[in-house]
DNA sequence: CGTTAATTTGAAAATTTTCAACGTGCGTGG
DNA sequence: CCACGCACGTTGAAAATTTTCAAATTAACG
């Protein structure tokens, strides 16, 4: 029997279709897409899974392939010259992976999952890296690099609330900008993860969530958390 | 008598040459440079001067031009939704700012010299944009991209001592690497947007200035900066 | 010079961290 | 099956840091 694209159990977010993927016009240009009996795009690049906690590159792997993510979550982290590491950035469903394969050398930083995850592998070769900067292909590629480099939102900023609050709504909003569930999904990340997202502690974080749940702005249950009344910040 | 390249009087850092500028590649690919008497690499580009205080750009601005720090010293600001405004980064010359410009659409952001800035201007059209995803320009391109797309790091992290540390630190060695004094020179932000920057108050900022001048780490006199015996951090 | 803006300083209030204890879930091994 | 150990999360209370508010200084500018 054919298994086209492998699901995962406790899978938290995804899968999500070529359709709201980030690479998906690179995939079109190359050609490395085809069509299903439905008529939809459908990848026809390898798959890789990643278990939860597994590394999908590391910093100083040479970079050869971009990945996007088709399911699960990922977070990068970089271990500072003074040793302590820290999370830079979550991964959701849609977005790619791994983009200093196009400009050559390797990986800057860990790329690890939270959750398990499977993503499309787009080896250099197979959009052939000869023709890499010509033509379609060669502005597609500009653009993505264009989309990578807008600035992140910043959760490590402000009052413990607002960084919980909006780091919650951010997560929710990229999800439902995928066309999955953002108003409850699994979290996946630890309190230890949270808190080295948001610049603070364990036991900030775990208070906070209760203060948002005593408020019912938020319900947390076995990882899950819904997202029910949460305003963006008191502020201004 | 002949003045190639307009100079500042209280300039805090630069001018610096066409070899120490990230643009430089792509100014050479395109041809827009030129050698001079000294037969050193120089910019056939127009220059444009901003004083202290005024916008290269600003967000929702058409992108339609690159630009290269020559001198001076230039933050780049963002109003989140709540309406507050944000200082990102900051520019040090050598740096390329609009990017933008090779996606296409209009600037994230507004980008304010902090202090008297002298830049290079390279329109997009000076560079043939029909050619731009072509052969060695358009890996120049994708390069330069690529370059950007590094995470920047962060100073509102950490506690407070740790991020006046590593933002005088930074500055330091971004002004070194380009050749520049980064030992002593003019810092030329208030304490409000060092504050903002930092993610703090500026009686917080004006306190750890005063706290590390008094252990000799830094000397602060009229606006410049001198950093004597800054460590890092106590850290790990 | 006089006036205004920016910075410094002090002291109380608020937030966050630290340290310690407690609870829960879960897998292991008796 | 249950005791145990262990990782993870929660909770409490004191300590530390940072913010707030107010006032005093200093710098900037016409």
């Amino acid at each position: 029997m054919t298994n086209p694209q492998p699901s995962i159990a406790c899978a938290a977010a995804g899968p999500i279709g070529c359709r709201s993927c980030d690479l998906h016009e690179i995939c079109r240009v190359a050609g490395v897409l085809a069509f299903d009996a439905n008529r939809s795009r459908q990848s026809t690049g390898a798959l890789r899974t990643v278990q939860a906690g597994a590394a999908l590159f590391r910093a100083g792997d040479p970079a050869q392939t971009v990945f996007a993510v088709r399911q699960g979550l990922l977070k990068t982290v970089r271990v500072s010259a003074e040793g302590d590491e820290q999370i830079l950035s979550l991964h959701t469903p849609g977005e790619v992976l791994g983009l200093e394969a196009f400009v050559g050398g390797t990986h800057g930083s860990d790329v690890i999952a939270v959750q398990p995850v499977v993503c499309c592998e787009l080896p250099l070769r197979a959009i052939g890296a000869q023709r890499l900067h010509e033509g379609e292909l060669g502005s597609a590629l500009v653009r993505l690099l264009g989309r990578a480099i807008a600035p992140r939102p910043n959760f490590s900023r402000g009052p413990m609330r607002q960084r919980v609050t909006s780091f919650l709504l951010d997560l929710g909003s990229r999800l439902t900008d995928r066309g999955l569930d953002g108003r409850q999904f699994m979290l996946g990340l630890s309190r230890s993860e949270i808190a080295n997202l948001l610049d603070t502690r364990i036991e900030t974080v775990s208070r906070m969530l209760q203060q948002l749940q005593r408020e019912q702005a938020i319900r947390v249950r076995g990882g899950k958390v819904s997202l029910l009344s949460l305003a963006p910040a008191i502020g201004a």
